[in-house]
Formats: structure tokens, sequence, C-alpha cells
DNA sequence: GAAGGCATACTAGTATACAAGTAGCCAAAT
DNA sequence: ATTTGGCTACTTGTATACTAGTATGCCTTC
């Protein structure tokens, strides 16, 4: 019979293999792992101490979000990055964040003001410090953030499993360039129309903010061209 | 070293799982698998005559997608459709098919239309059949050929991912009601306008549509209440 | 010398054995 | 009669053993 008290009993999963799938999402998206590198079940399992079963179904997820390629009897490679993906994965956020930010420029509310220029000045702070990797997750709560704000918690989590592909080329344009800065600059004209309550303003904003990553992909995938998939000959 | 042939190599995946998969997700689809029915590992290893370990990862992936529960220790069961679920998953297809749809009206060709216009023609069939599986079916291709049109075939995965919940009611409504004359009337709506290259009211039609599911929601989880999750007391 | 076949090492897929934890029942004590 | 304690059956989590298939390097042969 089903437990009635499933729903308010919080269950003490077991996420024994949680911090071995960060950690390699983590080195996939930074590049320490490389596109191409072989990062067998038995290698991974031994290097954390625990048995294959556990990596295995890591491996999995890591595979259904595009970041390894399981090649049956034959290996497991960290995936390239494809850039038919990307486009599809801008795509996706821009439609959904787009609309999102619509609605919290309508149902903004004074808390939630503070916590956006709390975040905002976060940013400049890590900026103005050189620490990217800082950045990088500033940039990802503020994005969160405002889905939040919409009413839409739940919306953030598909963003999140779609954009995998785009936050591999979003990482490595913030490595080299001097990205940063135009994006601390969009960041505050966006939360600027939020905080007017200029729904129109601000999903232009998010659009031009969002797209800007156009201007990288192309000079990324030269410079680090073993980064991504080869183009069909 | 990364073989370089895995681009073009079509690998002979093992699907052994695979037919287990949709078998699952198609019992408790169409409810033949009812919301707290307890379906252990073992049973349903025994029942395929394969393994734990395969099933394992098909469970996994169906409470990915919020189709099954589990609890580590106690037990896997058939989850309840949230209904928060239900909504959020409504807002990510509007969303979405809205813009693809612009899209698929723009750039409409022959070939295309006459696809559309065989789908039509087919879910006509299958409703004077009073075939409404047939028809089910029918409605999800239709809207993929929609988004194929658009120029954008990964998003309908997403979408595929994203809709499940929804899906659940979507076959509830199916079952007892007359809706779908309503839902073939929507779609030829949605066609006519599509084929006529009115990207504006094709978006507003599929708006429309998408919506209709609303109208149904408040009546099926009344009269389905055992399949919907209990409301916080 | 080159090309083809074969053996070996290594991989993921699968099956099975073991461990840890939960819930429900039953008995005993209050 | 009620409650509480423990015990048992059952579940998922994890580890390990085994299977099957691939790639590669060496050896043979032409």
């Amino acid at each position: 019979m089903p437990p009635v008290s499933a729903e308010l009993r919080l269950h003490r999963r077991a996420p024994i293999g949680r911090e071995l799938y960060g950690m390699l999402r983590r080195q996939i998206l930074t590049g320490v792992l490389r596109p191409g590198e072989s990062i067998p079940e038995a290698t991974l399992a031994e290097r954390a101490g625990v048995s294959r079963t556990p990596v295995r179904e890591v491996l999995r997820r890591l595979a259904d979000e595009g970041f390894v390629t399981i090649i049956p009897q034959v290996g497991t490679y960290v995936a390239p990055i494809r850039l038919a993906a990307v486009y599809d994965s801008q795509f996706i956020r821009e439609t959904l964040e787009c609309r999102t930010i619509r609605l919290a420029a309508e149902n903004l509310t004074e808390a939630d003001a503070a916590v956006l220029r709390t975040n905002l000045a976060a940013q400049q702070a890590s900026l103005e410090a050189g620490e990217s990797d800082a950045f990088f997750d500033q940039d990802d709560a503020l994005h969160a953030c405002l889905v939040r704000i919409a009413g839409r918690p739940a919306i953030w989590e598909v963003i999140q499993g779609v954009k995998s592909q785009l936050d591999r080329v979003r990482y490595l344009s913030l490595q080299s360039g001097d990205w940063p800065p135009v994006l601390v600059e969009e960041h505050a004209t966006l939360v600027g129309h939020v905080l007017a309550g200029d729904a129109e303003g601000a999903e232009a904003a998010m659009r031009a903010h969002l797209r800007t990553v156009f201007a990288t992909i192309e000079r990324i995938s030269r410079v680090n061209a073993d980064f991504f998939e080869k183009p069909a000959p």
C-alpha cells in the first residue's frame, strides 16, 4: 500500500553518487575533462571509492544531458559541444525567459527588488576581483531569481536541464575575452527595467542579453576547435 | 583514445530495457497502473525476464519524468498527478509551441502542407471510429510535425519530456467526455492558419487550443480524485 | 614490405549476491 | 483495552562476478 505519509515525511534520500555527478559535470563544463577524453566506469568508481553501479547511474544522467557519450562495449567519453544543440538551447532559453521576465516585472515585490540589487552588487564585486567562476554562478543565480519572481520556480529546473550545452560555451567565453563587463552591464539594464515594472523593456533587454552569446560562439568555436564536434565532411 | 569513427558509425545500441520503459510509461499514462500502486523492482524484473539492473535504470528515468516515486528502502510507487506540475507543463508547452508555430507558418513548404492535411484526415477517421488511443498519438504527431516544420525538431524532444504530467490529464480527458470533436476542430483551425501563412492567427489558435485542457482539469481532478496528489491539509 | 587474420586486453551490459533500512504485525506488559 | 516493544518480511542501495562485444597490436602470410 502507498504510504500516506509520503507527502509530509522528508525522505533522507541517498545521494551517494550525488557529489560525483556534480564533480563530473563541473569538470566537463570547465574543460578540466576535455571532449573525447575517455572516462571508464571502472576508473571513476575506483577513484571515488565506490562500485560501478552508482557510477553508471551518474554517467547515464550525464549522457541524457549531452555531457558524455556512452558507446556500448567500447567506452564512455566526454562529449564534444554540438553547435546545433547550443543553438537549440539558446532558442528554448530565450523563449522561456523572455516570457517569464515579463511576469517578473509585473509581480515584483520589494523583497524581490532587494535580492536583485544584492545580486548585482555581488556580480560587480566578482567582476572587479576577476573571479570568473563566482560570476558564472551569480549569473545563473540572477536568472533563476527572475524566474522565481515570475512565480514559476519550476521553469528554472527545465532551463537548467536544457542549457547544459549552452553553459559550456558560456564558460569558455568567460575565460578568454572581456565579456564579463558587458554581461554585468546587460544585467544591470535588465534589472533596471524589471525594477521599473517595464515588462516590454525587460523582455527586449533579456532577448538582447541572451543573444550576446552569439557574438562569441564563432570565435570560441574557432579558438577552441577541439572542444566542438567536427562538422560533417 | 576517442574513436574518430564515433560520429559516422551507427552504434547498435542495446535498448534491452527500452520496451519495458515504453510499456511502463504507457501503462501509467493510461491508468492501467494507478497512482499509489506499488511496483517493486524485483517484480518488474521477474515479469520482464531480466535482472533488476536494467529495470532500475528504467525506473530511475521514469522517476526523473515524474511518473514514479522512488523511496529508498521502502518501495517504488506510481506517482500521483501533481496539479502544479501540470500547470507548469502547460506554461512551458504554450510558450514554446506558440513561438514555433509562428515559424512553421512562415517556413511552410508544399510537402509539409500535404503531411498536415494527411494527419488531419487521420484524426477525423479516428474520431469517427471512436479510437481515442489512436487520436492521442495523432494529436502528438501533429504538434511534433509543426515543430519540425518550424525548423526546430529538437524542441519537440524537450516538450515531450516536459509534458509528461500534462499527458496524463490529457489522456483522462479523452476517455470521458466529448472533447475529441472539439480538439479536431481546433486542430483544423490551427492548420488552416498555418497553411494560409498567417503566423499571428496560428499563434492565437495554438494558445487557445493548448488552453483547452484548463476547461477539463477541474472536472477531471474531481472525477478521478484518486489519480491526483492530495492537496496539502 | 605490405596486408590480412588472429589473439589479447579492455569496455560496457547484465546478472546475482550482499547490506542497510523501513513498515507492519504480533505479542507482552501496563 | 491500549500501548509499546521487538521481530520479521520486504524494499531499494551497493558491491561483485560474469557475459559479450570492440579495438588494437602482433604475427603470419603473401
